[in-house]
This record gives structure tokens, sequence and C-alpha cells, in this order.
RNA sequence: GGCGACAUAGCCAAGUGGUAAGGCAGAGGUCUGCAAAACCUCCAUUCUCCGGUUCAAAUCCGGAUGUCGCCUCCA
């Protein structure tokens, strides 16, 4: 497959260095709150990642860390008064809770911080041996960033541009404003372990080093993050892991775009930003996941509730038709004919698609634009009195069923049972729009008498009113079926 | 100030040299007591603007305008 190279700035063909076996790497959260659509963002494009990979047949072996210490947690550990242990082991929780709903797989090897400390201290002390850091009187140790030729390179600035907007803050001892902190020497107060230069913790990006660097040999395939972490974060990553090692940290650098609201990138300072809590309790997980799919994986990605609306619209159609179709393979008797061929070569078509759209850096869009292809086709043959009968239609339904199972599978969308997914959507919506379920069964049941008796004025006016309550009615050979719009 | 990304129909959105996927909304039709759903048909001679390269450009180059991001913690 083909993947767009942060570090080359153009998408690449994809081989793993090492046979079948993948490795990547992506970083985690900081748990000191509750994730929010970013954060679901850039789960679900590396989850979709992990799992293409697999269904290509790749041995993958996917880490994501967790930073369970930084002064973000101790800030709010302090403000909340619990420690910041018991703070982040919360969020942490919280991050399954939501990553299960949003059906992300686990990864394979998901480490923490706090549990790593003596291979961040032995990193630092191999940085300090090679010339590459120091360490200053009051016990903070700072990566010598000129002391690294290749910095820059992921980011694509140059040590000149990086000095006008460096600045060293009142109290810092770096050499150099573009030095960054691998080692911060312990505040009164403040969680922190014994090294070499004194009671102290690791620097954000000095984490990531040091726990890739243990489950994955380097250089590993894949890096991602979201968009902001490639500077500085992941451009120091590299100059810690490179500096140290002598090897490449990892070939490919994955980055997703941002989630923004109004065109505007969702930040807690422009109090713009919605947990995943916030559309959950509101949207289907599923719902959200099938969202953020709709855009390629690199494209900023504007959020609003009405989007979710019509991307709600979008996968009830999926499930609906998907009931149907199981609903019709339930026949047992086909007549003998085949399907046009152009029927089958569009189904092959469909399926050339979406395995094309995948390979093309992993581009969701377009793949789901052939979902449909099918969706529609499976309508059609519905349609044709000839095909539904037939054994090609029969045979071109399983296969639709088949693949939008396996492809769903790798999206991590559509593989509910259409019936359990559609009646919790209904339960959703009527929750969402305070619909009264007693009063509207009133409504159909009075409507049917109207029917009954002809008497279509009053029972076309029943239906006006249910459309008024946010309800349409279908009347189906097994009677009046109701659904919220 | 430095670096970078993006600009495609009413809306969302694919598409990186060969003549504009898909979704939502809308119009007409089949079906229906009428509807709904489903399906069929239609819905961008054109891709922000101006130049250029080419037999050929939404796609490449230059410029303009606009929007956003990074340069401080951020998925």
């Amino acid at each position: 497959m083909r993947l767009y190279n942060t570090l080359k700035r153009k998408k690449e063909e994809f081989v793993p260095l090492n046979g079948n076996k993948v490795s990547l790497y992506a970083c985690g959260i900081t748990a000191y709150d509750l994730c929010h659509i970013g954060h679901a963002r850039s789960s679900v494009v590396f989850d979709v990642l992990v799992r293409y990979l697999r269904f290509k047949g790749y041995d993958v072996t996917f880490v994501r860390n967790f930073t369970d210490i930084d002064d973000k947690i101790i800030n709010r550990a302090n403000e909340t008064g619990v420690s910041a242990t018991e703070l982040a082991e919360k969020f942490i929780g919280e991050f399954y809770v939501d990553m299960d709903r949003l059906n992300i797989l686990r990864a394979d090897i998901e480490p923490k911080c706090t549990e790593h400390i003596p291979e961040m201290i032995e990193l630092t002390e191999t940085l300090i041996g090679k010339g590459h850091a120091y360490s200053t009187p009051s016990g903070d140790v700072y990566f010598k960033v000129r002391s690294f030729d290749d910095y820059g390179k992921l980011s694509g600035r140059n040590i000149e541009d990086l000095q006008s907007g460096a600045r060293i803050k009142p109290g810092e001892e770096k050499k150099d404003p573009l030095d960054f902190a691998l080692w911060k020497a312990a505040k009164p107060g403040e969680p922190s372990w014994e090294s070499p230069w004194g009671e102290g913790r690791p620097g954000w990006h000095l984490e990531c080093s040091a726990m890739s660097e243990k489950y994955l040999p380097l250089p590993f395939d894949i890096h991602g993050g979201g968009q902001d972490l490639s500077f500085p974060h992941h451009e120091n990553e590299i100059a810690q892991s490179e500096a140290a090692t002598g090897k490449e940290m990892a070939r490919f650098w994955v980055h997703n775009g941002f989630v923004q609201i109004n065109s505007e990138k969702m930040s807690k300072s422009l109090g713009n930003f919605f947990t995943i809590r916030d559309i959950i309790e509101k949207f289907m997980p599923e719902t959200l996941r099938y969202f953020l799919l709709t855009m390629h994986y690199r494209s900023p990605l504007d959020f609003s509730f009405d989007a979710l609306e019509e991307a709600e619209k979008g996968i009830r159609r999926v499930y609906a038709a998907l009931e149907q179709i199981e609903e019709a393979l339930q026949k047992a008797k086909w007549s003998k004919a085949a399907l046009p061929d152009e029927v089958l070569a569009e189904i092959e078509d469909a399926e050339k698609g979406w395995a094309d759209a995948m390979e093309d850096d992993m581009n969701t869009a377009a793949a789901m634009g052939h979902i449909f292809t099918l969706i529609r086709l499976a309508g059609r043959i519905a349609e044709e009195k000839s095909w539904r009968k037939s054994e090609g239609g029969r045979d071109a339904w399983t296969r639709i069923l088949e693949n939008v199972r396996k492809w769903g599978e790798v999206l991590g969308i559509f593989t509910e049972k259409p019936a359990v997914f559609l009646n919790n959507l209904k339960q959703c919506m009527l929750e969402r729009n305070g619909i009264d379920v007693s009063k509207v069964e009133e409504l159909v049941a009075a409507r049917q008498d109207a029917r009954k008796n002809k008497d279509f004025a009053r029972s076309d006016e029943i239906r006006d009113e249910l459309i008024e309550l946010g309800i349409e009615v279908k009347d189906t050979p097994q009677g009046a079926v109701w659904n919220v719009i």
C-alpha cells in the first residue's frame, strides 16, 4: 500500500522492513482528562490502519503508550486533591471506556511512562555520554539540539528559523534556547524518581523514545500521531532516539489531520471542544466512527452536530439495506437464472475500487463510496422481479453482504446485527428528540383504524401529526412501521 | 516574522496529467388510497482568481486572494 510519509512529504510504497512483520508506534494520551473528538479521530485512524494491515496479512505489533506523569496531570491532581497516580489511573480507565464504545482495538503493548523510568534514565545517560545532552546545577537535563545535525528533518524547519521563536524562560538553565528538557528536577511536592541528577521526572518527549525503543527494534516501520505532534514532539523523539542509537527511529511518519469546529482547531482555550462523552450521549458511537471515516485521515475535519446527523442517515441506510438483504436471503427456493454480466461487473468494480482506495494512503472516504455502490446494487436486485428470485440474485446478495461485512471489519463499522443496530439507533433518536413513544403508538394505532375504515382524510391528518412529532410511518404488508425522521 | 496545509455543486466530500466517485438535500418517475422506504432518471462543460507548461491540467509551475495549522501544552 501507499502511505503518506511526513518525513518525505509524499506518498511512498509501504513495505515492512522485516518481511511480514509490521511494527507501529502511536503516541497515546496524557491521562488528565476525558478524551475529546480529536482523540477519537486519531484513535480511529490508527485503529483502521492496524486493522487494514492485519487484513492484508501482516503480523502487526502495535504499541501505544500512556503518559501518566506530566505537568498537566500534576496540576489537575493538585486541584482535585488526589494523587497524580490516582488521577492518571482514573482517566486511563475512562479512556478504555470511550475506546471500547468506539470499537477501537487494544494495542498489543500499552506501556506507561511511570513504569519505564529506568529506561528513560538510561537513555538520558547515553545522550549525556555521547555529548548530546547536559545536566544543570539544579538537576535538569537538556538535549543539545545543535549537536544533532538532522534536527528539523521531520517538520521541515531549520535551526535558524527555530531560533527566532525560541526563548529561555525565567528559571531555566538552558545553554541554548532551542534545547529541550529530557529530565526535570522535582519541585517540592511533585512526584519524583531518583536519578543520577537528583530527584526528578522525565520530560514528555523522552518517554516515547525510551518506550518505543524498548518494545520495537529500531528502525520501526510506522510512527503515528496527530499532526500537531510532528513538531516539536516527534522531532524531539527523532533527535533523542537517533542521537542515542545512531539508527533511524522510524521509517514512516504518519500524521492525522485535526478535528475543527467552524473551521478552527478544537481547543480548550477556544472553549470549542467536545468530549467523546458529549457526543455519544446523543449519538451512537458507531455513527461518530462512521462520520470520522467519511473524510480522508489527513484532511482537517469540521465537526458539527448537523454533519453528524447527516452521517447518521448514511449509516442507517447501510444497515437498513443489510437488514433487507438478510431477510431476502431467508427465502428457500431460487430459480435457476444468472444475473446479467454487467451487474456482476459492477460488483467487481466496487471490489476493486475498495481495494484501490484503501491501498492509496488508506482512503476511507473513497472506500466508503464503493460500499454505497453495493448497497444501491442490492436494492436494484430487490426491485427486479426476475433477479430477486434467481440464484444469480441470491449469489450477488450474498457476495455484497460478505463484502460489506469484510470491509466493515476493517473500518470497524457495519459489524452489528442490523436489527440490533437499527433498534438501538431508533432508541437513541427517540431519546435525543424527546419523543413520547406511547403517544406515537397511540397515533399509529388510531391511524390504522382510520385506514381500516377507509377514512383516509383522518388517516392523513394523523400522519401529519406524527410528522410534526418527528415520526414517519410506512405501510407495509406486515402493517404500519414507524421510524424517527 | 519563519514554516506548512488547504480552496471541487445548496451542503459534506473523493479525485496529483487523459476529459469531475460517493453521501446528504432537491426535482421528476416507478410503487402506493395518498404517502414512506427502495429503485430509476436528473442535479459542477467545470474544480477560488490570473498567467504559464503540455496534444491534454481540478491535477504540474508562477503569481494573487481567502481559510486554517505549526513555531508554547495539545490527537
